[in-house]
DNA sequence: GTCTATATCGGGATAGAC
DNA sequence: GTCTATCCCGATATAGAC
């Protein structure tokens, strides 16, 4: 892996981990292993490094959503495989949260101008989502549904961060899914909450 | 009110609107009208006055939670109360987000040893809600659709910020209304969703 | 209680040697 | 491409006059 892609990836992390403000060039730098110097010749400005950052993450969901369109060919059982990230990566949610949520709410309060290109990690989600109601028949509330989704983990990510309690992610993980099995009878009881 | 209040009111505002870190201690003396010298006369670190800013929103959280007690009789009618947060505030949730919910993620990944005090808001809410689902007769379950209520809360706060979306808050309190009537079917229709 | 002046530190950013 | 050395600025924090 070349510097650049180190410098982006140890940069994706610590912007998670600390915060974008919070982390400094020479946490980075130190993080990589290289000198403060060096670094200004892959980026010249944070806000460089930051774009660079939320394009890795918009490459990666894109990866990420590809990859759970094949692996079922059942658009209930990817809504489903969505909702099970909260599970999945309850870990860093307790300690950090959302990475998408925390990061466009910072860059907000920042008045920063890559606000809008942060936001498209969202739009990524939503339009799947929203992909997946549709093929459910869901036309006219896909997007709706979709956004329904959306502000689940949210909201389970931020309470989860506050009050380190899985069993509360569970609970509302297990709470949708049953939602989501009432919302869209045409399916049998076999693809319930589970 | 006195220069002190001045100070834990203006930081207050300011750390909600740009965050705890990205506010320094010359932008809280500019916005009270007094030099940055004459600050360090009423706090001496900025954790002072983070503490000072946290104490203030226990107790108008506090205050606010009384006085919708206050406002009706009917438990269901409060946590309408409470879910109308959402709406009332919409403006300043699309721009800076829930001020609990931010300033909590924010001390998370700063690791500050503040974060369990400003948790402490999201408890009020918490133990509030549970009471009012204790009295509609929920008792072994209160605590969870609390939980579920606040959980609300947080999503369609960092939604609405990172979207910036009107529309999508009132159809989530839309659904939260619906779900609750039929949640406790023991209220009559016309104190269902509005 | 409020001010000006100043110390000290860490951050982003640059210059130039290797 | 990577390094060391350095500049500049803004931030927290202190000292001391009024």
């Amino acid at each position: 892996m070349g510097t650049r892609e180190q410098i982006v990836d140890a940069a994706n992390r610590l912007f998670y981990q600390q915060g974008f403000e919070a982390t400094s060039f020479a946490a980075i730098a130190e993080a990589v292993g290289i000198s403060r110097g060096n670094f200004y010749y892959h980026f010249k400005t944070k806000d460089e490094i930051l774009q660079a950052v939320i394009e890795a993450r918009l490459a990666s969901t894109r990866q990420m959503l590809a990859e759970w369109a094949g692996d079922s060919a059942d658009p209930l059982v990817r809504v489903r495989r969505f909702i099970e990230i909260v599970i999945t990566n309850r870990g860093d949610i307790e300690r950090y949260g959302c990475p998408v949520g925390t990061l466009t709410n910072e860059l907000a309060k920042l008045d920063h101008p890559a606000r809008a290109h942060a936001v498209g990690v969202f739009e990524l989600f939503r339009a799947w989502l929203c992909e997946q109601f549709e093929e459910l028949g869901a036309d006219t509330q896909a997007d709706d549904l979709a956004m329904h989704v959306l502000a689940f983990s949210q909201g389970v990510a931020t309470l989860s961060n506050a009050f380190h309690d899985s069993d509360f992610v569970s609970r509302e993980a297990y709470r949708i899914n049953t939602w989501l099995t009432e919302r869209l009878p045409s399916h049998t009881a076999a693809d319930g909450a589970r």
